[in-house]
DNA sequence: CGGAATCCAGATTGATACTG
DNA sequence: CAGTATCAATCTGGATTCCG
C-alpha cells in the first residue's frame, strides 16, 4: 500500500481511513496496542511471521500518520515503547467493529 | 493486498476483515454499492483513476468473497449489474464507521 | 535491543490492444 | 458494454548483514 500523504482516493472517506489502517500488519499492531503499551520486541513476539523490517516500517507509517507514539528510553540496551495517541485511540470503535464483523463472519 | 483464502493472519479478526475490504479500490466500490446497484460502466465513471483491469479484478475478488453479487443480463450489448449480497450488507456498520472516522479525521 | 542498509525475487499495477 | 490478454514498469516484502 503506497503510503498516505493524506491524499484521499476520489475523496472517499472510507478509502482515506483504509489508507491509514489497511497496511499489511497495521490491523494486528493496532489491535494489540488497543490493549496496552508494547515494546518493539514484545510486538514482534506476539506477531509470528512478521519480519523486523516490516514491523519497523509499519510502525513508522502509523507514527507518521499520528496514530501511535514512539517513546525511546535513553538506556543501554535500548528500549522503545509504542502506544496509541489520542487519534489512535479514536480508532477504537472502528477497530472493534471490524473485529466483531471478522468474528461473526469467520468463526474466530 | 494478496488475496484472502479465508486464512487469517495470526488469527486476528481485524486483519481477517481487512483482507476482505482492504484492497486498493474495495472501499470505494463498497461505499458506492451501499447506496444502490451499479453497472460496470457506472462504477468506472464514478471512480476516476481506476483502470478497467483493476476494477474487474477487485470486483471479482469481492464476488469470490461473497460480498457482492454479479448479475449478467443476456443482452447485446452486454449489461452487468453489481449489488451487495446479504453478507456485503452486513458490512454497512463497519463501512459507516470508517466513513465517519475519515470525515472527522480529515475534513471530508 | 531495536533498528538501518542492501540486495533481490516475485507480486501488483498500468498501458495498450483486442473481443463476444 | 464489459470485459480478456499481454507486456512492461513498479512496488513489496523477505533475507541477510551490520551497527550503536
Amino acid at each position: 500500500m503506497r503510503h498516505s500523504t493524506y491524499k484521499c482516493n476520489n475523496g472517499c472517506p472510507v478509502e482515506a481511513t483504509l489508507e491509514i489502517i489497511g497496511g499489511k500488519w497495521k490491523g494486528v499492531i493496532l489491535y494489540h496496542l488497543m490493549e496496552r503499551t508494547y515494546r518493539f520486541g514484545e510486538l514482534k513476539r506476539v506477531m509470528p511471521g512478521v519480519t523486523q523490517r516490516m514491523l519497523t516500517k509499519q510502525l513508522r507509517e502509523l507514527e507518521a500518520d499520528g496514530i501511535i507514539h514512539r517513546k525511546v528510553y535513553a538506556e543501554v540496551p535500548p528500549k522503545v515503547e509504542y502506544s496509541l495517541t489520542d487519534v489512535g485511540e479514536s480508532l477504537r470503535d472502528v477497530m472493534m467493529m471490524m473485529r466483531d464483523w471478522g468474528r461473526n463472519h469467520f468463526g474466530l
